[in-house]
DNA sequence: CGTGACCTTGATAGGAGTCAAATCGCGTGG
DNA sequence: CCACGCGATTTGACTCCTATCAAGGTCACG
């Protein structure tokens, strides 16, 4: 276990059966992944425990494969804002591989979370050689690049219960009926996804209240009636 | 002309000769540089004027040459916000180069402008081809993303009068002393860029009259002390 | 010299942050 | 099993920031 870096495990074979189902890599040929995973290895993160820092040359791009992980923008010292949360089958780390080497986020993970860790000059060199692969990866530059432009207009242009709404709206299934979402994190931690303090999450909450949204527990909402509540986050 | 589309012009040569200069580009041996080009042509929006609508299909890539270009992203049919403006020798519309094919936002000329459009088919076959220009354009989708997320992290924790500042400071050259910069274009664009509204921009800019930031004519303002207005951005 | 666009200023209202206190939920230890 | 304690969440009171609406003011241009 010499060649994996400190923390790391090996990879086991369920890891590389699921690699298989992940967008990014699905048009890689089977010797192919197997080559890209080859130098790969697991690391399990506690909660709070960082990933990464901002700014940093880390070398590997990651995929999520339990728990969640959360990336941040840092503008000073002090204070950082969440940017996304990903879950299991998203890929974090993808802005370090290219340009300047160095992570334009931070990332932690949010709750336990397993995640595998793949060498960056090994994607590269994978970039080079397969053509599909490449498509991919710009395509999935291209969508974050889609969901980041959407997060901005929703910043500058929406009211907090707005905001919240929508982010409901994304944990639910697309059809009718009421439905119960599932938090996967604390309130504070959507707050700060959500550009918004936890008081203000609460508050937002309770007048979605008018329009179907139910608190349940601790960490489930009921959403009764999706309709409704779509037309409310149109601005 | 019959081969470029309507409201197209073919390319001078003056426009290869500064295409060589625009990063993205750089990279590439001057044969394949022409044979991109050899479908391109140049438009010349007036202010106002829209290059291409939000999730339009659009086949094209484009430079800009002159004058200034916003992306605009819309969440509804009624409202839509500034995302980006973007000058001379910057690229527009590489969102729709990949991925769904669509763009991700729209572009609107600012100003009068002039822009050469390349095929995206020609730009798709580029790519397969020089590998040092597909790793130009990775790394040109991650610059774009670090930027987005700049914007983001601005958004959800900076004030008013900071986020001004932070733009006033990036128009500013790296310098010491007293310098003049100049608006490319009118401050109610400038407010919507930076999510807020054209009063509050202005009392935001009379709030930074204390750090030394003054209001020159029409479009001019003069930074005295770029340390005294930098130190007042950090959050 | 009028006109209109852009910018600024003032007054007001509403949204969201801050601080403090109350409440809830849950795990721990008695 | 129950009381305790701690952290997360909620609520309330208040303040600050920013949007909105309504006038002026300035400038370029006809």
């Amino acid at each position: 276990m010499g060649l994996t870096p400190p923390g790391g495990t090996p990879l086991n074979d369920a890891d590389r059966v699921r690699m298989r189902g992940i967008g990014l890599f699905a048009p890689l040929p089977p010797d192919t992944l197997a080559a890209l995973l080859a130098g790969a290895w697991a690391i399990a993160p506690a909660p709070f425990e960082s990933l990464f820092e901002q700014e940093q040359q880390v070398g590997a791009l990651f995929v999520v494969m339990d728990g969640t992980i959360g990336t941040l923008a840092a503008l000073g010292p002090q204070e950082s804002c969440l940017v996304a949360l990903l879950g299991p089958g998203q890929v974090v780390g993808e802005g370090g591989l290219f340009d300047t080497g160095c992570m334009p986020l931070a990332a932690r993970a949010i709750t336990p979370a397993r995640l595998v860790a793949i060498p960056a000059a090994a994607v590269l060199a994978c970039l080079d050689t397969d053509a599909p692969f490449r498509r991919r990866m710009l395509a999935f530059l291209s969508a974050r690049l889609r969901v980041l432009v959407r997060q901005i207009s929703q910043l500058k242009l929406m009211s907090a219960p707005q905001r919240l709404g929508l982010f409901l709206l994304g944990l639910t299934e697309p059809q009718d009926g009421p439905q119960t979402v599932q938090l996967m994190c604390d309130r504070r931690i959507i707050a700060g996804l959500l550009g918004m303090t936890p008081e203000c999450l609460s508050r937002s909450l309770r007048s979605l209240q008018a329009l179907g949204v139910r608190n349940q527990g601790k960490r489930g909402i009921v959403v009764e009636d999706r309709e409704q509540l779509s037309a409310y986050c149109q601005p």
